[in-house]
DNA sequence: TCAAACAATATCATACATTATTTACGCATT
DNA sequence: AATGCGTAAATAATGTATGATATTGTTTGA
């Protein structure tokens, strides 16, 4: 048996990897579209979008143009750029197609389990769990909306998790738009009222069932969960 | 109650939908990739496309990131644009998505048929079955290879129109997508070779079954067909 | 009241400048 | 001679500025 040199590594990653502009302004956009900065229904403005990022008009084009393909602006030439419209059909659509989508994910995933797979939903969840929600009633009046984004960045992560072992690249795609696209919902319609229902209580069944090999009570708790949802939006929006 | 004007009407629409360079180079650029004209892994060096499109770099730009975000071409920060590698493991995931969602589109379909989608139906078999296939065999040797493109755009209108009522703009969005990313694989690897198999039937098993209400046999009829098109490419390139 | 003409605004395309990466080469070391 | 390293030139992506073209809003005239 020849001797085998370990390959030195660097302290630093050989590339840096840098950010352009483009992308820069691609992810502030999303984020501010998902989070209901930007209002459905608003045209976005290549001039205004550049000075508020402090960017070029070229970036800002090329990052809308991501976003159209994503469903996240829409697009019509020689018109400009949109902020997508909401509807209730529209949501009721994202959640419908979501439970499929990760309903299929999740069942494969199941499928195909692994140590590493159950070992990642239980951390996720643990992390989840101690994460706190701060309730906007809680705040003092005039305050602005508490920042709940550590919460959120561990929901994404659990919900990616549970069905990251389905061994399909593209239906986690699928899954990610999709999980984006009902995110901005949540945002518009919930940001004065987080949800007081015990969503630890559910995320633990789906993770009890998952790991239990129940693909069947995994599958309807996790698209229980998204129903529900659905109807609390459908409440807010009559109620109103 | 008030007299009601009719709008008048113009003979012209208000509105000549103009295309801009950027879609122009986008749908070129998209067809190309698809046919294997551009051929996998090779880079996209942005003055060769706006030179070979007659376009400036720019619309080329958003073109190309357009497309990244379908996953139609791969980009890279600073690094540039590249034609999507092909691998048997990313075309068996093509397949596989597109069993799931193609199948559970076409069982939505199917109980929410309605007369209108069956014409449909039976109206774009029709045509495909009345498109002739050129085979490349059947040509001169030293002659371009056949122009199928009347075939190739039946044949995608059929697969729509079998799941165009399944009522969810997403899945018909995703549906699409794969149909682009799979259809990649059948020019690249059958250029050469088009199927000598019994298409027409096939499609008429799906058609018979859909228009009788049997969900279970459409969804294989379906499903079976794009399985047989993974085991033709895993044969054909195990033959070489 | 309607329509045509004009003005204002914004998108789109081109040309040019900047910055990063890739390649090529020379030199030193093994 | 072969390999590794560092520097410099070449190449290509990215960003900025400007002009051309289309749309939108307003005004004017019949």
């Amino acid at each position: 048996m020849t001797t085998r040199t370990i390959a030195p590594r660097r302290a630093t990653p050989r590339r840096v990897e840098k950010e352009t502009a483009a992308t820069t302004v691609y992810h502030a956009l999303k984020r501010d579209i998902v989070h209901g900065v930007l209002e459905p229904g608003h045209k976005l403005l290549i001039d205004q979008i550049a000075e508020r990022y402090s960017a070029g008009t070229n970036p800002v084009r090329e990052a809308l143009n991501r976003l159209s393909s994503e469903r996240l602006v829409d697009r019509e030439d020689l018109r400009g750029f949109f902020v997508p419209p909401i509807s209730l059909d529209d949501f009721r659509d994202i959640v419908r197609t979501r439970c499929w989508v990760e309903g299929k994910a999740l069942e494969e995933s199941i499928r195909n389990r692994t140590e590493a797979w159950e070992d990642a939903i239980i951390l996720a969840n643990h992390r989840l769990q101690n994460t706190p929600i701060h309730y906007y009633e809680h705040t003092e009046p005039g305050m602005p909306p508490p920042d709940n984004s550590p919460w959120e960045e561990r929901h994404r992560t659990f919900h990616r998790a549970l069905i990251a072992n389905c061994g399909s690249r593209h239906l986690l795609r699928f899954a990610d738009e999709l999980m984006l696209l009902g995110e901005r919902y949540r945002f518009i319609s919930m940001a004065n009222s987080y949800p007081r229902r015990r969503s630890v209580d559910e995320h633990q069944a789906i993770v009890d069932a998952a790991l239990a090999g129940d693909t069947k009570r995994a599958v309807e708790a996790l698209q229980g969960q998204y129903q529900l949802t659905l109807k609390i939006y459908e409440e807010t929006m009559s109620g109103e």
